[in-house]
DNA sequence: CCTATGTCAGTCGGACTGATATGT
DNA sequence: CACATATCAGTCGGACTGACATAG
């Protein structure tokens, strides 16, 4: 319901609670509950993350996966090494192209990842229990909007800042 | 499967990019544009916050900043006390209590956050340059109901438990 | 004694930069 | 050589647990 404070003011921009605020808070929340929930399988977030991505789209690189996830090929790596210890994802050379690796989940890491699946559904009902299927919707498309707007803008800055190619 | 999935269906509970998967994503790279945004100034995104939060409610101790920040009062002290030593920050005793120590921001604090609010303000401009007024509260809202739902949960999954005092 | 607050010390996951080897 | 990929090594911010001292 309702915030009482409102439509008669002409939508200050100086609003309390920041977006930005919020989206930092309820990410650390909801990051805390997502470890707890996939502890148990010995998984991280990451770790769950990359296994969910490559169930999606399989025969993934490193370097893809780590522009998929936004981060940087090496702070992928670590994430990927720890998943082949564990045996759920197995490394293959790219037939095609000696340096690749593709990567692909292994019977176990398939098992591994629908149990957790299993356990973030559960933590999903539970934050947006009260949401109509219109207001998931809604909340999944802003945010993604969100990503878009902030990703071009990166992409932006780089080339108007250059990237040390004037005159070094 | 990966086929394109059309507005025609009763919108399934197994969409794709998980809610849960968007707040991370999206948490990420705000951060990394928070983090440039606020650097000139030689703030940590966590600084910036601490430094919002006593802007709004002065003489706060840290304790109580911590609860409101959902993290431990040791990782919330750390914070604290590059603040003070920046000199952003004073530390005063509470005249009542000898133990605790109220927070207040010292006219450099209160500057430095005046700044980086532009900054800030122009980051969420970029993000949410599309949105509506109503689609920004909406988002909001949104957002805050999920913070409750879960910190509700965690609430609940501590009694639920029990911490020693069950029959022991 | 019990509770709340503050704080030192150690540790951890996850991201970054730098350097380097290698394949096209 | 340029360029993309992989990967080792070091570092950092930010959060956690443990252990204690102190105040009420």
């Amino acid at each position: 319901m309702g915030a009482p404070r409102s439509a008669q003011r002409p939508a200050q921009e100086a609003d309390r609670p920041r977006l930005t605020y919020l989206v930092g808070r309820l990410n650390q929340v909801l990051r805390k509950r997502l470890t707890e929930a996939v502890r148990p399988f010995d998984l991280s977030v990451s770790q769950y993350t990359v296994l969910s991505v490559l169930h999606a789209r399989s025969h993934l690189s490193n370097a893809q996966l780590a522009t998929r996830a936004f981060i940087t090929p090496q702070a992928m790596n670590e994430v990927v090494q720890s998943l082949e210890a564990q045996d759920l994802v197995t490394r293959r050379p790219d037939p095609s192209h000696g340096r690749i690796v593709q990567l692909t989940l292994t019977a176990r890491g398939t098992e591994t990842l629908r149990k957790c699946d299993a356990a973030v559904r559960a933590l999903e009902k539970t934050m947006l229990g009260s949401f109509s299927e219109e207001a998931r919707e809604s909340l999944r498309s802003s945010l993604a909007l969100c990503v878009q707007a902030l990703e071009r803008q990166m992409k932006t800055a780089e080339i108007d800042s250059g990237d040390g190619r004037g005159d070094g």
